[in-house]
RNA sequence: GCAGAGGUAACGAAGCGGUCAAACGUGUAAGGCUUAGGACCUUAUGGCUUAGGCCUUCGAGGGUUCAAAUCCCUCCCUCUGCACCA
């Protein structure tokens, strides 16, 4: 019969949390606080296994600090600020049979979906309520009185006002024109979740040159626009379609047809669209606008009128697909020789090498030719004399100063492209759209980013290697854009016509957290920007605010700043460098954040558990099936940032030494022996395995503290029962300790066992994780026990070799004197490690030079002569049954009897 | 491409200058228990070895050191991020 009842245990103590409200916290200046906190979640699905590891990890920490006597917060929101929901709310509107069938996997009725159909709220409103539901199954300790919502919470919206606001005053906010990936049939953003395919592509600017020729202009779009004094011609594709369009400023404009179509998203209208057919230009000459020369336009069927303007500048000595095509023209009409204009020391020749290495058969080899070149030239090219204004200068630097050259000229102009094909999930092809006077947090501002570099140095980042990436990540950054216009969200307080992006309205919620639960009761047209200027920023006003407001600067003041934030790695380089700088921006620096975890993904066979991958398990059927307890292993998967692999058949192995544990504490009277050496053995042990668990604890590398209070504990725990260890004291102390330091790992069944034995109060309720006895330490006797040990493995491995079963065993014991000798080498190691100085130290024998014969086995633990007998003579009773053979201890003066390897006869 | 983090036995993963043939877990194998299977217990799990021994290993190649999985250099491979997107 199982003594693991799970279910039953796990019920029972999930109601005593939820009655004794355990997870609620309130401030309290007689405690010490600790704030916790992960990131927001976006309720557009069930959650499963792969999701509850960060929450697991964090709850863990949040555990393992109320047992160190602290007041912990830990609270969780959601969010519905952005894209997706509305995405596939307007899915479903469309009777789009795919999104249906996602909603009805996740449980979604048809009642439920015709009202997601009409509201994305109503969507995230019914899975949020699954996700509390699958969080208290698993018992993330949450205080959920202080839940919320971004931006959906009106009082949030009044916050997140007020922080652009204030942002705004401190003149970290500015406005330009910014190009996004665009899908110009849905008219809006696409972002990488968005796409059907070309995840990762980004907007590309590229240069246009407007040459004259007639009265047109030609305007060449190039990447390269350093190369200008090299323009031997341009191309344009006889055979493709062409426009002739008019601006209001009277320029006209050779452009292909599909540019007119993208034109619109980035520039003012043309004024006036002509057919125009390309013969009229070929063969006429264009202008050089830098430096006036006069050049040929040719045809060229290798130009991409889908790409750019469709009108190419062509550099024959520094772009294969020029030199290539130029090469043949020049033998069927005269051409000048092309100029080379970039010179790369280690390579003169570095076209002809590149054709000759990549070939020019098709556009696969010419390709790989460009790209060779460009990167060569890019390296370690320097303009040559043949560049006017810009010889001599490296190809590095040079592309700034030729777009002034251009631009002085009035030839500048620029245009963006995708950098791969991108598609959209509604199969319309991306492009880009310049978006106008976007708003801009200015995280680029280099104060600000010395001042959180310099705070980050400081910060308790959880692994270290975290670190330098943070720093990288704030040390990089640019500008970001702060709003977009559609999806849902906070409208900007100045400019209602933009929303504010999620990535931005979420960078100082967790203040929000500390007082949440009592500004739910305001009315948000009570809420104003003084208000939070009194509660978050201590402003001192001439003004006396009500009891609600006071009560409400008491819990900010107490709880912040946030004591450790714990969150994936794929949020560094983005939500968490928000996060620290705009803390840093806004609030004093008693406020700033204290801590980080940071930890990878949940794999499965080596891949990431996610849903598109169809390998994830929602919470209730793990919970179900294996129990909430089994289930938080998953959070000791992995220490670091490193991915971590789930196993489920790691569950059995705990469920069994869990049995084994309840199996203990109920037999616990029947140990009825006195302490001997081996008790102090398991007490010496045991302070041991508390240090080693707090410090992993402390660090996050959950695996590690696993590896401590759980498995090593059960094996010091047998090993003690196995060299007779018989003693109810020591037993009740060893089990009390192991469900105390597992506590934070498996909440329920521990605390079963703890009440079991103790009948005290709850584990999470006080100060419960266990001391460090420094007196109780005893390393002689962990040496001498491991010297048991290893002489128990030896008589296993001599038993195999003789293959027999054993009348009697001799165990030797060396002499005193050896110890001695032995001891003494021991200590003259930690001074020095020369064989030669050892030896100057000591009587020289037979004993010695065994001892200093390898110098990398030289003594390295303290053994004692009378506690190596005493442990066996202790044991030997159980060494006897163990091999149904008699057991001899004595004194051995022969040469194999080593102090801490005693000599093994075995008749 | 740029930036960061990693590569340890069948697998996951510790160790981060000497106690390292390498914790711990999983898997596998043998024996025990059982009518049988499962579960459980014991033992083994780099190679060789009939008395506790020897040899070869920590991505590859060099180097520093009395001593390297651990420190330094070069190369190869994997993962993550690159932003308006959750």
């Amino acid at each position: 019969m199982s003594k693991y009842q799970l279910e039953e245990i796990e019920k029972k103590w999930r109601n005593v949390y939820n009655e004794k409200k355990s997870y609620e916290a309130d401030a309290d200046e007689k405690k010490e606080k600790f704030f916790i906190t992960v990131p927001v979640m976006y309720p557009d699905g069930r959650l499963h296994t792969g999701h509850m590891y960060t929450w697991t990890r964090a709850d863990i920490f949040a555990r393992f600090q109320r047992m160190m006597g602290k007041n912990v917060l830990f609270p969780q929101g959601f969010h519905m600020t952005g894209g997706p929901m509305a995405g596939m709310s307007l899915r479903l509107k469309n009777g789009d049979e795919a999104a249906i069938k996602i909603m009805k996997d996740q449980g979604a009725t048809d009642e439920d979906i015709k009202r997601f159909a009409g509201n994305p709220l109503e969507l995230g409103l019914f899975f949020g309520k699954t996700y509390k539901n699958d969080f208290n199954l698993v018992g993330i300790s949450i205080d959920w009185r202080r839940n919320f919502i971004l931006s959906y919470t009106e009082q949030y919206s009044k916050f997140v006002e007020w922080q652009f606001r204030t942002l705004k005053d401190m003149d970290y906010i500015t406005q330009g024109d910014h190009p996004v990936v665009w899908c110009p049939r849905e008219n809006t953003s696409l972002g990488d979740h968005d796409r059907a395919d070309g995840e990762g592509e980004s907007p590309m600017e590229f240069t246009i040159i407007k040459f004259k020729a007639d009265k047109f202009i030609m305007p060449a779009a190039t990447l390269r626009p350093e190369t200008i004094y090299g323009v031997s011609n341009l191309w344009i594709n006889g055979k493709a379609n062409y426009k002739k369009i008019r601006f209001s400023n009277g320029e006209e404009w050779i452009v292909s047809k599909e540019f007119t179509e993208k034109l619109p998203f980035q520039k003012n209208m043309a004024e006036k669209i002509e057919d125009f057919n390309p013969s009229e230009i070929i063969g006429k000459t264009a202008i050089n606008p830098v430096n006036g020369e006069e050049i040929p336009i040719l045809d060229a069927e290798f130009v991409k009128t889908d790409k750019n303007t469709g009108i190419v500048m062509s550099v024959p000595m520094h772009a294969p697909f020029d030199y290539n095509y130029y090469s043949k023209k020049k033998t069927e009409i005269r051409l000048k020789e092309p100029k080379k204009i970039i010179d790369v020391k280690t390579n003169p020749n570095l076209m002809e090498e590149a054709i000759k290495r990549f070939g020019s058969a098709d556009e696969k080899a010419l390709e790989n030719a460009t790209k060779y070149v460009y990167k060569t030239e890019f390296n370690y090219g320097i303009l040559n004399e043949n560049n006017g204004q810009l010889s001599g200068k490296p190809v590095k630097e040079a592309k700034e100063e030729a777009i002034e050259l251009i631009k002085k000229s009035n030839a500048y102009d620029n245009f963006y492209e995708t950098s791969g094909e991108v598609i959209c999930r509604c199969g319309a092809k991306g492009l880009i759209k310049l978006v106008q006077n976007q708003w801009f947090i200015r995280y680029s501002d280099k104060q600000l980013k010395e001042k959180t570099i310099d705070w980050i140095q400081k910060m308790d980042i959880r692994p270290d290697e975290a670190k330098a990436q943070i720093i990288n990540a704030v040390y990089n950054m640019e500008d970001k854009a702060a709003t977009r216009n559609g999806g849902l969200g906070t409208p900007l307080p100045w400019d209602k016509n933009w929303l504010i992006e999620p990535l931005s309205d979420s960078t100082i919620y967790m203040a929000y957290y500390t007082f949440s639960h009592l500004i739910k009761d305001m009315e948000p047209k009570e809420i104003n920007d003084e208000m939070f200027d009194y509660i978050l920023l201590d402003k001192k006003l001439d003004k006396k605010f009500p009891d609600n407001i006071e009560r409400m600067k008491k819990e900010f003041e107490y709880w912040y700043p946030l004591d450790l934030r714990v969150t994936a790695k794929e949020l560094i380089t983005n939500h968490i460098a928000f996060f620290i700088m705009t803390h840093i921006a806004i609030f004093n620096k008693d406020k700033w954040p204290r801590g980080l975890g940071i930890n990878g993904w949940l794999t499965v066979n080596g891949k990431k558990m996610s849903k598109s991958k169809g390998n994830t398990m929602t919470i209730d059927y793990v919970v179900n099936n294996y129990g909430a307890d089994a289930a938080r292993l998953i959070a000791s998967a992995s220490n670091g940032m490193d991915d971590a692999e789930w196993d489920l058949n790691n569950i059995n192995g705990f469920k069994q030494k869990i049995e084994f544990i309840l199996e203990l504490t109920e037999i616990i009277d029947s140990f009825s022996g006195d302490r001997k050496l081996v008790d102090e053995f398991l007490w010496s042990k045991i302070n041991y395995l508390i240090e080693n668990s707090e410090k992993a604890y402390n660090l996050m590398k959950y695996k590690n503290s696993l590896n401590y209070s759980f498995f090593e504990f059960i094996e010091n725990i047998k090993d003690y029962i196995d060299y007779g260890g018989n003693n109810k004291e020591t037993l009740k102390y060893a089990i009390t300790v192991f469900a105390r330091l597992n506590h934070p790992l498996f909440p329920f069944v521990t605390e079963e066992i703890d009440n079991a034995l103790n009948k005290g109060e709850l584990l999470e309720s006080y100060q419960s994780w266990p001391e460090i006895k420094e007196e109780q330490k005893n390393e002689i006797i962990e040496n001498e026990f491991d010297v048991l040990k290893q002489t128990l493995d030896d008589i296993n491995n001599l038993l195999n070799l003789i293959n027999k079963d054993p009348k009697e065993i001799i165990i030797g014991i060396a002499e005193k004197e050896k110890f001695d000798i032995y001891n003494k080498v021991e200590e003259i190691t930690h001074r020095s490690r020369d064989i030669k100085e050892i030896r100057k130290e000591l009587t020289i024998n037979d004993f010695v030079n065994k001892l200093l014969k390898n110098p990398k086995r030289l003594p390295n633990k303290k053994l004692d002569y009378e506690l190596e007998k005493k442990v066996f003579i202790e044991s030997k009773e159980k060494i006897k049954e163990k091999y149904n053979a008699e057991i001899k201890i004595e004194e051995s003066s022969e040469e194999k009897a080593f102090p801490g390897k005693p000599m093994i006869i075995i008749k």
